[in-house]
DNA sequence: TTGAAAGCGCTAACAC
DNA sequence: GTGTTAGCGCTTTCAA
């Protein structure tokens, strides 16, 4: 008496539907894969047994036997900063047609935890990695390179990459925000973040920033850092404090639009003039921003586009060079005024 | 001459560290998953080895051995809407401890999806599922249920659960706020939501909310649906089209707070009185609505808790009925006029 | 077009 | 404490 037909409750293998049909396991296995040649009735037969019987292959034995897995693993920070669901979304798009599954994995920006993640998702044996940024542990980066696999560092292309790299410069990103502002004449400048210090690309941006700004003779005349909490909320805490603190500020500079965004609600709230006595920008460019009552300067960092460049190189869909760079457009929205007429 | 030590590239195995270390693969396997007693100097030279070697143990193979699989598979319609993030940081929190993982797939409120993200999951023989909601296909119910393992339904208890289901009523939550809203005295009632065919918990609220306008002899005096786009952006345009279309409107109950967020900041730019002359309410509970310029009424979807509950019971931490409850609470915010005093 | 045998890399169960 | 043996459920390879 065999364990199936006595125990219903077993877990359905290749043997049961091979038994069900009167055909042999190999046959199965290339019915359900679609591989190799099979006469049309045995292959209806076979998809009759499996379909009656509710069996669903096992992928671990499957990969196992064949040293494939149509894994791709995907390491982020962060999924609730309304940034990497997009990225998620473009990967997505691109691994739809070719078989591959995207597998997440969140790190909440450390590097342990990072470690960690990625020692996980490569015991698997994927088809390849994402990973988002460059700055990894030595054990990490050690462990990508040994993979064997294509391996992919997305946002930020402001470092060596392991293999390959999608992104921005953070770095040319704050530089050219800076150069904008002062453009615009603002020159008493203060910078609202949050506290990460684990937030590489938030840093090369803030760098970037005071690059130009010393450029052009300046310095930030005020700076804060607020972490955890609501970001709409610390936004408007964050800009009280150094309204308060600064009072002749005339720009506030945020790390991305969620605080911004809550910066510009208060400010209006507050009756201030907006772009006239203070400018306010945010960056990442987040559809929240399409709703405000005024819409707050910021840069796109081709988030769905990262995405999708990254997945096309795990798929083999593109064969680029190391670093793909991508070039964020500078929104000015309504809150830069518009620069004076003359220079 | 043996594969590894000729090719640099090879991937290694248990072998490759038996043999590093002299110590038989057995044992090494032992060290490397802590289990069975082994001597301290024969763990020190298997780690030894193992780490000198950057050995990445192979998963799939010890899945395949031990008919054991640490994975939870976690389906969910969307990861861009603020409340899906949220449930997934319960379940990571508790699953942490046990060694097991969490692997998401995103399903975009589409059955045929659900089903292949459902399909695909199974056949990685995880053990446990989370998957939102009491509306799947025949299949994908069928699956579920023969797949052996314990399946958790999450966010919603209206309805028959395949085995487990950790959720609040969203008709009774419909209820409530109705009622709320009725005993607050107002009385043209418009509803706006977006256009989700397959949200059946947005549906649910919706039904249970008419029920309890019909009980106090009302009923809708309009409705409005959107469907894509930016949600705050939505929730005034749809805000603007209701108020044009029925100008006595006076409250507006919304399906999310996104859009409601967008109907509020909309209403106040109008300079309306809110909550005198209309009122607003929406559903979740974000943490968004903290750093509005008001606070709008809403009803928390106990998210954290239901991602906390659900991964107790798939880990075994808890044996509770078949069906877990839990009870959002209303939080009249400032867009809801307070009772009148007497009756 | 179909089937039989071997084995993927690991672990359970049992020696020693 | 450590080693040996026999698979886990599939796919590869080769034969028919």
């Amino acid at each position: 008496m065999t364990k199936p037909s006595s125990d219903p409750r077993h877990t359905l293998t290749l043997r049961d539907v091979s038994e069900a049909s009167g055909v042999s396991e190999m046959t199965v296995s290339r019915v359900l894969r679609n591989r190799g040649d099979v006469s049309p009735q045995t292959r209806e037969k076979v998809l009759e047994a499996a379909r009656a019987l509710g069996y669903v292959p096992n992928k671990i034995a499957g990969a196992l036997a064949s040293q494939r897995v149509n894994l791709v693993g995907v390491v982020i920070p962060s999924l609730s900063n309304m940034v990497f669901p997009e990225v998620m979304t473009g990967i997505s798009e691109v691994l739809e047609g070719t078989g591959l599954q995207p597998v997440v994995g969140v790190t909440n920006y450390l590097p342990d935890r990072e470690e960690k993640v990625i020692y996980e998702m490569l015991s698997w044996r994927p088809s390849g990695m994402i990973v988002a940024g460059l700055e990894h542990s030595d054990a990490s980066r050690a462990m990508l390179r040994r993979a064997g696999i294509p391996i992919v560092e997305i946002m930020d292309i402001d470092g060596d990459p392991i293999d390959h790299a999608v992104g921005i410069s953070h770095r040319r990103a704050g530089r050219q925000m800076a150069e904008a502002i002062i453009a615009a004449g603002y020159r008493r400048i203060a910078f609202l973040g949050t506290q990460m210090p684990n937030d590489h690309r938030a840093r090369k941006r803030l760098e970037g920033f005071e690059e130009a700004l010393a450029k052009a003779g300046l310095q930030l005349v005020d700076r804060e850092f607020y972490s955890g909490g609501s970001a709409l909320l610390k936004g408007r805490e964050m800009t009280a404090v150094v309204l308060n603190r600064t009072p002749d500020v005339d720009f506030l500079y945020y790390s991305n639009d969620m605080i911004g965004a809550g910066g510009l609600l208060y400010c209006l709230d507050k009756g201030l003039d907006v772009p006239g006595r203070i400018g306010l920008a945010g960056f990442n460019g987040v559809e929240l921003l399409d709703g405000l009552p005024r819409k707050l300067a910021t840069m796109d960092a081709c988030r769905l586009e990262i995405g999708r460049k990254a997945a096309e190189i795990i798929a083999g869909k593109a064969s680029p060079g190391a670093k793909v760079e991508l070039f964020p457009k500078l929104e000015p929205g309504d809150t830069i005024r518009p620069v004076s007429g003359q220079h």
